[in-house]
RNA sequence: GGGGGUGUAGCUCAGUUGGUUAGAGCGCCAGCCUGUCACGUUGGAGGCCGCGGGUUCGAGUCCCGUCACCCUCGCCA
């Protein structure tokens, strides 16, 4: 053995410690002198023969060492552990019959270890990256760099790379031009809750970190930029969830000239050219675009996984005509009544099973669940079946396509509710049923999304994508007479059922933008002084414009197939916003906080 | 903020109706082993049963509180 070299050798290519990486070796190799650097990832002691298996992020290579090695090579391996940082150099060696390994890509040959040097020993890790358990998501956070060693977390983010590329290589070819927004901005009450960060030269103001680059964007518009695209990190400080992080990454870009049409177009061949690319797969396009009314109506939600049926049917006609009180209440309230056909699935759902479905609508805000079973006699069955009897129960039948065997959930209440609760338990029984590929892609576009919605907290209107959404053309004059009526040039990408991302054509006038700003409660006096800046280049000269964000995590960790955003981010947060790792947020030093003039009200902890 | 789940050895987990000294596999340490590849084999060390309180003769187990992590509703223009 011998100590880590100070006088780094030169060797071929690039690299001076070694020749080669631990997945590169074939039988093309043989008798090649090679030099590998990785870490022990399994030792084999058979005394008078010992395996090493030294793996780095390109694979794993079986290193030998024998009575051919000296004996102070064979004394220093002994003492090797897994996770220590070796350079091997050796002979590349066939492996003598019936010794190969067919699970490996370099499984034909190993490396006859001639020098061995330990450039770092480990301490015994927390957990074994090589390890067939895989340890609870909190040590693995703690732990992350042990976790970005296992080859599967290698594999995101390496899938994340080629990705992100593609998303590079494709705007660079059309003549996107790659512009850096700032970080620190300026805080408007709109949308999420912002992070802030103290102004230590002017106590009592805040920075905020953006949620989107938005309005810088538009400016680059408004400055000619015509095709700007950034890989661009945004903060929102809500609740997390499996997909959701504080701090994510967007492609974020925008067009000048262009209408909906020509935005959809650039993300329809970055989605053909990245499903050829990492999955082999044609996308036909263009893609199915759903309107917004289609996608509630059918699927109650608007952003529907298409990769099943279970399309909603909406019965009110025929509970208009029936004596069955929560129908009639229901549509009497000005509600409606709409099921979900579940073909043969009558068998499949115990009592137990009804009363569990039975909550899940009710927790979406249902006051209840109807179901029933058909029977072999046509004939429906189920705690209210002897209400929905003769035609009202024949129009139903008719109405969902019933068979004998199926199974009939109907829900009444608002739309809105019927909507909520319908698409939870569309949800629940695709994945429970199974009625979908897990490893298909289905990617389509929801359109024609409303200008506004109701604001419950104040009484006005919300906007459904943002302030700056233009309406479509034709309902321009609806932004006076009936704004609930208005729809946007909005357009959603949706892939699984999940909003993977969204854009809008941007209002260009003034006037208009004005207007918005007043439907949406926001006094002239605010948009003044939080959106002047927008207003005024609105007054300078804007070109028509829009553009889309998509969510590059959530694109991530649909293309490999993942459950958790975590598992494609290098160093994700928890569900409450900290850093298992860094320990981040912590405490600051009381003098930090008087520079910037803050006082907390909890004290800090010791 | 609400609902649900989990927390026992470094890691993954078992632990019965509340009852003697809390177990297993992996890992770790020390032997044996010349063709293994999740090597095998013999022995050994290793525990604040998340934390705090309570009930009890007795708590890993029951009760209350609390913390952390995960899923989820609200929230996320």
């Amino acid at each position: 053995m011998k100590n880590a070299p100070s006088d780094l050798r030169v060797r071929k290519g690039c690299c001076v410690l070694r020749s080669h990486t631990c997945g590169e070796l074939r039988l093309t190799h043989l008798g090649e002198k090679v030099s590998l650097c990785g870490w022990v990832d399994r030792v084999r002691d058979h005394k008078g023969v010992m395996f090493v298996d030294l793996r780095d992020r390109w694979g794993r290579t079986q290193v030998v060492i024998g009575p051919e090695s000296s004996a102070a090579t064979l004394a220093a391996v002994r003492l090797v552990r897994p996770e220590w940082v070796l350079l091997v150099e050796g002979l590349v060696g066939a492996r003598p019959d019936g010794t190969t390994n067919p699970k490996l890509l370099t499984g034909a040959i190993e490396v006859g270890c001639r020098e061995l040097t330990v450039l770092n020993e480990a301490q015994t890790p927390a957990f074994q990256p090589s390890a067939t358990d895989l340890p609870g998501e909190e040590v693995r956070l703690k732990h992350r760099w042990l976790d970005l060693r296992r080859p599967a977390m290698q594999e995101n983010l390496l899938l994340r790379s080629r990705i992100v590329k593609i998303m590079r290589d494709h705007c660079d070819e059309l003549g996107f031009i790659d512009v850096e927004t700032p970080v620190l901005g300026r805080s408007t009450p709109e949308g999420a809750r912002d992070y802030l960060v103290p102004s230590r030269l002017d106590h009592g103001a805040f920075f905020a970190l953006p949620q989107s680059p938005q309005l810088y964007k538009q400016l680059l518009m408004m400055a000619g930029f015509d095709r700007y695209v950034q890989v661009a990190r945004c903060f929102r400080d809500e609740d997390l969830r499996a997909d959701r992080q504080p701090e994510f990454t967007q492609l974020d870009l925008e067009m000048s000239f262009v209408e909906a049409a020509d935005v959809m177009a650039v993300i329809e061949g970055l989605v053909k050219r990245t499903a050829r690319e990492i999955l082999g797969v044609d996308v036909p396009m263009p893609l199915a675009k759903l309107s917004w009314d289609d996608c509630m109506e059918r699927f109650g939600h608007d952003a529907p996984d298409l990769r099943y049926g279970l399309e909603i049917s909406d019965l009110t006609a025929i509970a208009t005509a029936s004596d069955f009180r929560v129908f009639r209440a229901a549509v009497e309230a000005g509600g409606r009544v709409r099921g979900i056909l579940v073909p043969q699935a009558a068998a499949k759902f115990s009592r137990k099973d009804l009363d569990a479905l039975t909550a899940l609508a009710v927790d979406a805000g249902a006051k209840g669940l109807v179901w029933l079973k058909m029977e072999p006699s046509g004939e429906w069955s189920g705690p209210v079946a002897k209400n929905l009897t003769g035609p009202v129960g024949e129009n139903i039948r008719a109405k969902l396509a019933a068979a004998p065997g199926d199974l009939a959930l109907i829900v009444a209440d608002t739309f809105d509710i019927s909507s909520k609760a319908l698409h939870t338990l569309r949800k629940r029984l695709g994945s429970v049923l199974q009625l979908y590929d897990p490893n298909a892609m289905h990617f389509s576009w929801v359109v024609d999304f409303p200008m506004f919605a109701h604001n419950a907290e104040s009484g006005g209107w919300a906007a459904m994508h943002h302030p700056f959404t233009a309406p479509r053309a034709a309902d321009l004059a609806l932004l006076d007479s009936d704004p609930a009526a208005c729809r946007a040039q909005a357009y959603d990408l949706v892939i699984n059922g999940s909003e993977a991302g969204g854009g809008t054509i941007r209002i260009h006038d003034g006037r208009t933008q004005e207007k918005v700003f007043q439907l949406l409660g926001i006094s002239p006096e605010t948009a003044r002084e939080q959106f002047g800046f927008l207003l005024d280049a609105l007054r300078s000269g804007a070109p028509p414009h829009g553009g889309i964000a998509l969510g590059i995590d959530r694109w991530v960790m649909l293309f490999a197939k993942l459950d958790s955003i975590r598992d494609v981010i290098a160093f994700p947060k928890t569900q409450k916003a900290s850093d298992m790792m860094t320990g981040a947020p912590s405490p600051v030093a009381p003098k930090q906080l008087l520079e910037l003039g803050v006082r907390t009200i909890v004290p800090p902890q010791p």
